[in-house]
DNA sequence: CCCATTTCTAACAAAATTGTGAGTTGCTAA
DNA sequence: TTAGCAACTCACAATTTTGTTAGAAATGGG
């Protein structure tokens, strides 16, 4: 996401339902083409900008520059800047977003199991 | 989501995401302004389409129409047509995302924990 | 015949997200 | 002095999603 106009009966509508209930709001906050793949690499293991850019393949740099500017700002993950020449930045997932990966461990159960039965209804 | 370019780099990059695991999947499935609130009252209650509008204020007709259409199709929730006029069609969860309601509690409140923390660090 | 009811659809417009390609900064090593 | 690296940023374009307004179809009641 990039600007917002806050008028919009669009963003109105958005922002009534993120505050709704806790589940809007989460899914809210990782809804983006990519951020879902950047929280899951980092679960594995602290990353630099150059190396989200190896492990996913098809991200641009205006992309993963967006949403890590977005997903800090939103408290899910941490920007650490060393100082060094050249610059050396590694992001991690906060406290908080650990949690969420057992959740996903269940969603990803659920998920795949949803998609069996779509494609076997499919077949027929 | 309506008509798609399916060459485009988007929608390329949607679909391998998709692909990628459980988790994205179900979140794909789960995408759209309204499917949410949709799925939360279906879990309360069997709606017909005149119900949704009462009870989710400002939903337009399209965008009811057009999500209600596509979780069809993704086995979300099952159309029931009555014979009788004027028609008369109730819409209920399928079995398979009845399960899904035990994770968004969690989701729930790791939401709503969030939230908190998040607005915590706002304040400072 | 005219109207009301219910479940949508169609045409169009506005807004938001995503992608492309090039350029920036600051230093350092050759 | 030129090149190179890492981590971005910028302007613009393409695509997708969402919203608005006006209907359509089928039928029973008055």
């Amino acid at each position: 996401m990039g600007k917002r106009k806050i008028t919009s009966t669009n963003t109105v509508n958005r922002d009534y339902l993120k505050n709704e209930c806790g589940t809007m709001y989460a899914l809210t906050l990782l809804a983006g083409r990519w951020k879902m793949t950047i929280l899951h690499k980092l679960s594995k293991k602290d990353l630099r900008f150059t190396e989200f850019k190896l492990c996913i393949p098809n991200i641009s740099d205006r992309m993963l520059s967006l949403h890590l500017k977005e997903m800090e700002k939103d408290g899910l993950i941490e920007r650490k800047l060393y100082a060094e020449v050249p610059p050396k930045v590694e992001y991690k997932l906060t406290p908080s977003t650990r949690k969420l990966i057992s959740i996903w461990d269940r969603m990803n159960v659920w998920g795949n199991n949803h998609r069996e039965i779509q494609e076997n209804n499919v077949q027929r």
